[in-house]
DNA sequence: CCAGACGTTGTT
DNA sequence: GTCTGG
DNA sequence: CCAGACGTTGTT
DNA sequence: GTCTGG
């Protein structure tokens, strides 16, 4: 499922991650957008979805842009929680209700279908959180990629006119079955596009024989990361960059010998499993060694500071061994070594934790600050980091300087911009496997 | 014909 | 709006 | 999705 | 457990 995410996400860069690269954009409704590391249904998020009306007028000012209608899309900021446009007026608008769509069976629900042909749309996100049930415990891990590129969601939007006249945007996340890497996790997963060729694909309204078979689990393995957070980020309430802070999860034995040996027995299990090559694995595989020949840290704890509460963090249930249970492939064997001290390298936690927190609605001057992509940026490429090396590092840096030349070049185009072209090799290649910054920012 | 539904997730 | 059920 | 409430009468 | 609220 995906039912809570992050996107703080600059506006300007929203088009970008939808690999819109060439097109005009025009934005919509954006003074609502909020930047937020926990985002639920009934809140708003940019979504990009073709320039419906008719064609022609489309460039308003898009005089340079000479993009063709066809490409045209709009930066539209929308409810997250379809509202159908049949709902009676006299309604009040559920958004928890649809929040998400089966892509299996959207062509058969009257509710989907419905928008299959003109209502399509991408979402970009930073990544989306999943819990893991224990029992009757809950353990929320955030899920992103690798390089620290966006997600792109495939959704489906619709406008409800309610009883005071006003005209509600709202969308829909598609979901499919999980990958086989994150089937531990959970067993359902949004429909990850992962190119440029699968956006268009979608966007432009082909039909069901050219996008059923692109609605499909995610499965590169490698670009798509995880690690457990603060079970505090439960909280709608709860926003900030403490959302994103990896957490250690506790061992469950309290008896020191039986720690000893689970953490042995689970160093080899998870080494063999398939999660292995996901960084994720690192989240658990680096734990065990680590709560055992390490401190818990405190720190985790200070990050909550900005949510009052008591002990959230007994989340310490988390029993390892729940990880073993996990239908894992085998395959390789431990290599564990690097990616162990990798792991450690995440607690260092984002700088602007304090302005966030609370009220993290109040204004846009908040917001702004979060587009930058300085602080928070660090965090997420940690996994880069500590994964990959110095490769990936430079990745990080190219990344975070284009962050820091788009900032200067776009921030005062963002009504309607478009973006010089960048050839680069086709975008297919890039996404595969090892993605790299060109296949993100690289354009067919 | 009219009336009523139109959804997902998770849990059991 | 559109489809299903009665 | 998760979090949090889950109630009435009577009095001020 | 179940429903409401965010």
């Amino acid at each position: 499922m995906c039912g809570r995410a992050r996107c703080t996400l600059r506006a300007d860069d929203i088009p970008r991650a939808c690999y819109r690269n060439n097109s005009s954009v025009r934005n919509l409704h954006m003074d609502r957008y909020r930047p937020s590391y926990n985002v639920s249904p009934g809140h708003h998020l940019p979504v990009v979805r073709r320039e419906q009306g008719s064609s022609s007028s489309a460039s308003a000012a898009g005089a340079a842009a000479a993009a063709s209608e066809s490409d045209a899309v709009v930066v539209h900021c929308m409810k997250w929680g379809l509202i159908p446009s049949f709902t009676k007026k006299s309604d009040k608008p559920d958004h928890y209700k649809m929040f998400n769509a089966r892509s299996e069976s959207i062509s058969e629900k009257a509710s989907f279908r419905r928008l299959i042909p003109k209502n399509r749309c991408l979402v970009a996100v930073e990544g989306f959180y999943e819990w893991k049930k224990d029992g009757q415990k809950k353990q929320p891990y955030y899920i992103h990629f690798k390089d620290g590129r966006p997600l792109v969601f495939a959704a489906l939007y619709d406008a409800w006119e309610n009883s005071e006249g006003e005209i509600l945007y709202t969308f829909t996340i598609l979901t499919t079955s999980s990958s086989s890497a994150l089937q531990w996790l959970h067993d359902r997963m949004p429909v990850i596009l992962g190119d440029k060729v699968s956006t268009d694909t979608w966007l432009n309204g082909s039909s069901s024989s050219k996008f059923d078979n692109m609605l499909k689990p995610y499965e590169e393995t490698t670009d798509l990361v995880w690690y457990p957070v603060t079970p505090a980020m439960g909280k709608p309430s709860f926003d900030g960059p403490e959302c994103i802070n990896e957490i250690k999860l506790k061992i469950e034995g309290s008896n020191p010998i039986t720690k000893f040996f689970s953490t042995k027995a689970a160093k080899k299990e998870e080494s063999s499993n398939l999660e292995e090559k996901n960084s994720c694995a690192e989240s658990f595989k680096t734990d065990p060694p680590k709560s055992f020949k390490k401190e818990p840290e405190t720190q985790d704890n200070t990050a909550f500071s900005s949510f009052t509460e008591k002990g959230d963090q007994d989340s310490r249930s988390n029993p390892i061994s729940k990880f073993f249970s996990t239908k894992g492939i085998k395959e390789e064997e431990s290599n564990s070594e690097e990616k162990k001290s990798s792991a450690e390298y995440f607690m260092t936690d984002p700088p602007k934790t304090k302005s966030f927190k609370k009220e993290p609605d109040t204004e846009d001057n908040k917001a702004l600050s979060f587009f930058t992509g300085k602080g928070d940026q660090d965090s997420t490429s940690s996994v880069v980091h500590s994964q990959d090396g110095p490769a990936k590092c430079q990745l990080k840096r190219d990344y975070e300087e284009f962050n820091a030349d788009l900032e200067k070049n776009n921030d005062e185009t963002s009504k309607l911009c478009s973006t010089p072209a960048r050839k680069k090799g086709n975008p297919k290649d890039c996404s595969d496997k090892q993605p790299t910054l060109f296949s993100y920012f690289g354009k067919s």
